[in-house]
DNA sequence: TCGACCCGTGACGAACTCGTGACAGTTCCC
DNA sequence: GGGAACTGTCACGAGTTCGTCACGGGTCGA
């Protein structure tokens, strides 16, 4: 964390201030934003290590901001946590769909912040999360090549989806994935299935999984997620 | 890896200049193609230990060049790295089919890069997969040049397709191969081939391994599996 | 020409996989 | 504390995948 840049989008001065109070507080070098606008060219130009981003800006909206920050080659990858007064569902579904990092809902105290800037930098600098033909999670290790699963060192015998499922948190690992996400990466195409039948999938995924399941937990309300387990 | 030589397959000249300039920096011999004709005839003619192959190529794409130098004899074995800014997952997972053994997506660090050359040449150099004259996987031993199997100290009598199918499961051994993959490199060229004929022949070469059999895996819902005996 | 062998395909049953409804358990909010 | 929303688990039927059998066409040598 030491040294990090992070990138304040906030149109209300009050927050403003505040996050870069603590921010700075913490040692973090902080630049900021009043729009979306602002908010993508700064991005773009300053190659931040995380974005905060208020939902709730004048003209175009953070889910939109968002939106282009991950469509542009530059920054599709960059962390960002989304901000915002609304505990909706919705919202936070929305958010993590459009593909947001994590989450904080104001009011929010200065070690909730701090607590979730030092995880995401954390988590994005432990690894650039890409493609090898082996994945290892803690005590879970995904085989790609051969096609095998690990957990605790014991192979276990996963179908097709299990496999695939399994694959996808992950390579995710950290992010919650919401139902619809997962639907969408493991079940190819929009195929027209309940969402509840993740659910299934995971549960049955979790007990083959072993004591290793609780790795993989729920997030109410949202989907799952693989934790991160930083060396 | 000292004086590995590599073959470089891009057509974009900043890209290719990049690849060039880390890949020399540590000591690697490197050649270059800017297209896939041009890709097929270095790697036929020079015979590198490894090609770096981006996916998107004028004319014949990566796909297209990767699938040609898997299906040419001398060619078969070489360890190809994939290239491209497709985070896509549908991409990724087809070039694992077409025989792909790692990938890269861009935008790439160098330190990434030089990892995954050298886990890879170091990987290809620790399993001299192919023409070795004999290939032993536990109690199954295949001599190439008296063309003839032994299981548990056994001769087996094999028709010409049970033995090239014998062959390729042993030199992948540990890998999975979807029918697909069997199909060519078994029957040659596209043969028109109805995929359910290689479960024949591999029941086929099951019965004639006796139980030696056990180690040819089924993986449902993809291929077949050699077990592979490490020793 | 004939028989022996090899090979590709269709058919079919067994085993497995997967999606869904139902219901119980849990969590969250008022 | 009570109710609503959400999640875990069970059971089951439909669909898929795979192993095996049978068969017919093709090839090759005698």
């Amino acid at each position: 964390m030491p040294d990090a840049q992070i990138l304040v989008v906030d149109d209300e001065p009050d927050i403003l201030s505040v996050l870069v109070y603590h921010l700075s507080r913490e040692g973090y070098r902080v630049t900021t934003a009043v729009n979306g606008q602002g908010a993508l060219t700064s991005a773009e130009a300053e190659q931040p290590d995380l974005i905060i981003l208020d939902l709730m800006l004048p003209g175009m909206d953070g889910y939109e901001v968002l939106q282009r920050l991950r469509g542009a080659e530059s920054t599709s990858s960059m962390p960002v946590i989304l901000l915002t007064a609304r505990r909706e569902e919705d919202e936070r579904v929305r958010g993590f769909e459009v593909g947001a990092d994590d989450y904080i809902t104001k009011p929010f105290s200065a070690r909730e912040l701090t607590l979730r800037v030092e995880a995401l930098l954390r988590r994005s600098k432990a690894e650039p999360v890409s493609t090898s033909r082996r994945v290892t999670v803690g005590p879970v290790v995904l085989d790609r090549e051969a096609h095998r699963v690990f957990s605790e060192g014991v192979e276990v015998d996963l179908t097709r989806l299990e496999y695939r499922l399994l694959e996808v948190m992950l390579e995710r690992r950290g992010r919650v994935q919401t139902r619809r996400q997962l639907l969408q990466a493991v079940w190819d195409t929009n195929a027209a299935i309940e969402t509840r039948t993740v659910d299934m999938h995971v549960a049955r995924l979790r007990t083959k999984l072993g004591n290793a399941a609780s790795l993989l937990e729920t997030v109410r309300g949202i989907g799952y997620r693989f934790r991160a387990l930083d060396k």
